[in-house]
DNA sequence: GATGAATGAGGCTTCATTCAT
DNA sequence: CATGAATGAAGCCTCATTCAT
């Protein structure tokens, strides 16, 4: 048990380590955090970050990885068992809700990141627009949904959600976006993209 | 008259630097150039650029401002005599199109630059938003669109857009996202905010 | 005899630990090789090194001492049956031919070792030299070779073989000097110091 | 004449750095002297080394060549009217004597220096062994050397000086082999290489 | 006003060594 | 003894900004 006890003081500092990184990460953003912050704020010595990631892109990889897996396993769950697209997209936006903070941040400095972890970042909405893909195909298939490619409806919501993320200190300068506008939002695009769409515009 | 000439000369120098640093944040991003390169690219010293500009800040605030103003008053004047939704997309894209480089750096680095920039940012926004939501109304009213609120059908229009360019390299790796996708955009979302969208997908 | 097992242990890892260090050394160099390095070489773990050897410069000067004792001795026995200095020279590259690498580095790095670890190689030196004392000695007295100080006839020896040691990487880049040139550099020194050297060079 | 005065302030920095750098290299090592070393020797800021030197890699490489070039010059000058192969020894010794510190970390660190020093280095060497090539040829045809191959006296003579300066500690603490040796080294090397060498050895 | 050399704070990374288990 | 996580001193390099000329 001695080795266990051993590895396990590895695991938790590393776990903390990515922790407070995702922590600062989300307060202050990634590429403004400090490697020094970060062993400051895990309680180590500036050496210990380096014995655990070999570089800082290395480190903010591993986080967004750990973090990011974390988001999309949130999604898939939520998204596993929807059957029509609003639960879908409340799910997205719940498993964003989460980590909203990182979340934003990973939208605001995203193509400043180092590439691997733009490869990470891609590959969770990739995820996301599996599930979602799903069900707008049913949806367009059942004649719900209007009848777009499925990547154009992706986009738009995708896009829409980032845009009031990346704008989150014009729009909920509290810091909470998905909170305060998620429904809304949600109901607005089914809106958008539901057949009988725009009631207040009825033909005359 | 003397005295005219040397303000000449600032005043070409400092346009000059302005123009250069334009480029320059277009080709390599804004927070990725340093004032050094300008100086350079303009071909005067470095200690120049701080001549006419006190602070990197106060520089990239009025490249933005300076070449924001344009952007904005192409979109301005394009938009002017747009009757129906498709022809304002159609302006607001070609007035983006223009300077798509710079313009969507501004849409990359947008939350990492200087506050006073992002003011210039939201007003750019806002002159688009003002054409935006007169047509948009005026749609609703007639019936031709949905009936949600302009806000809604503005951000979803502007994420949308703003989504491909932050992607840009993935949609567009030859830098050309608005050529390249601009009359699918408008086609798109026109049919997505239609009240009669959706036909083609109509069962049997 | 427990224990005695237990020491066993204790003097077989410090002999792998020497001997992985040895090689590292010949291949990568002596100060550019990581206490780290040698650790997993070896098998255990970076502390063990400390436990056998208190700092990385008793380490290096214990691989040279223990490797060095081997070249010096190897020489010794070559040399202690040699009649003729033809003999005598080629036993001694033969003594270095078998450690080139890491005879090399020593040559190399000489100054910048430990002033412990220059002692070690002064003194491999020393039996070098005591054998070429000898001979040359001899040949001196019996006319064959030409009368000069047997201390820079020594020098002029060494000099040449580390010459041609510290250049191995243009001399010989698949790294066997002594192979390729021992056998040149013997004869033309012999011609050098024989009393009727250079005929070859006779005018008509 | 103002820009003469800042262009010689600046080709005076540089011409410090480059001096101070060049007496820390010859006292305490070129390896191990440090950018802010030689900072502080010039009495200038960290920052300033790099704004005259890219990298520390190409400081040491400049002050290679500048010294280096020095010492080549040095000898080519005293070479030039050289009729013997005993003026010629001697100028070399006088070209590395006036440098004896440098040139001796020279041989020291050789192989430890950036690709780029070292080829520097070796262009040093080639200057020097134009000049014995020519004078050797002359003397071997004349019947005056013994006849061995060109490039092999050569690396005799090189090697005997540098194993001297190599082991200066050893041979003369003070700093000053070639004072020392000097003399005897070119009288010892000539009567080796001469014909006639060897008196003692007398034909009975 | 223009110049450009000098500044120096800021940040990343390496690795011998220590020490609690 | 062995282990290996943690330490922290050391060293390189960048670049916005200043200021004497």
């Amino acid at each position: 048990m001695k080795k266990s006890n051993r590895q396990l003081q590895k695991v938790q500092t590393k776990e903390t380590l990515l922790n407070k990184a995702y922590q600062l990460f989300s307060s202050q953003g990634i590429m403004n955090t400090r490697m020094s912050d970060i062993a400051q704020a895990a309680g180590v010595s500036h050496g210990t970050v380096f014995a655990h990631f070999q570089t800082q892109e290395m480190l903010i990889t591993e986080v967004i990885e750990t973090y990011g897996e974390k988001i999309a396993r949130r999604t898939h769950e939520a998204a596993g068992t929807c059957e029509h697209m609003e639960e879908l997209l409340a799910a997205h936006l719940a498993g964003i809700g989460e980590f909203e903070p990182f979340y934003a941040r990973l939208v605001i400095e995203n193509r400043l990141l180092p590439p691997e972890a733009r490869d990470v970042w891609v590959s969770i909405q990739s995820a996301i627009s599996f599930h979602f893909s799903q069900v707008a195909q049913r949806e367009i298939g059942s004649g719900q949904s209007i009848d777009l490619p499925l990547y154009f409806l992706f986009n738009t919501w995708v896009g829409l959600v980032h845009y009031y993320l990346v704008n989150g200190d014009l729009f909920a300068p509290e810091g909470n976006v998905v909170g305060r506008y998620g429904d809304t939002l949600v109901d607005h695009y089914m809106k958008m993209i539901r057949r009988d769409g725009g009631k207040g515009g009825e033909k005359e």
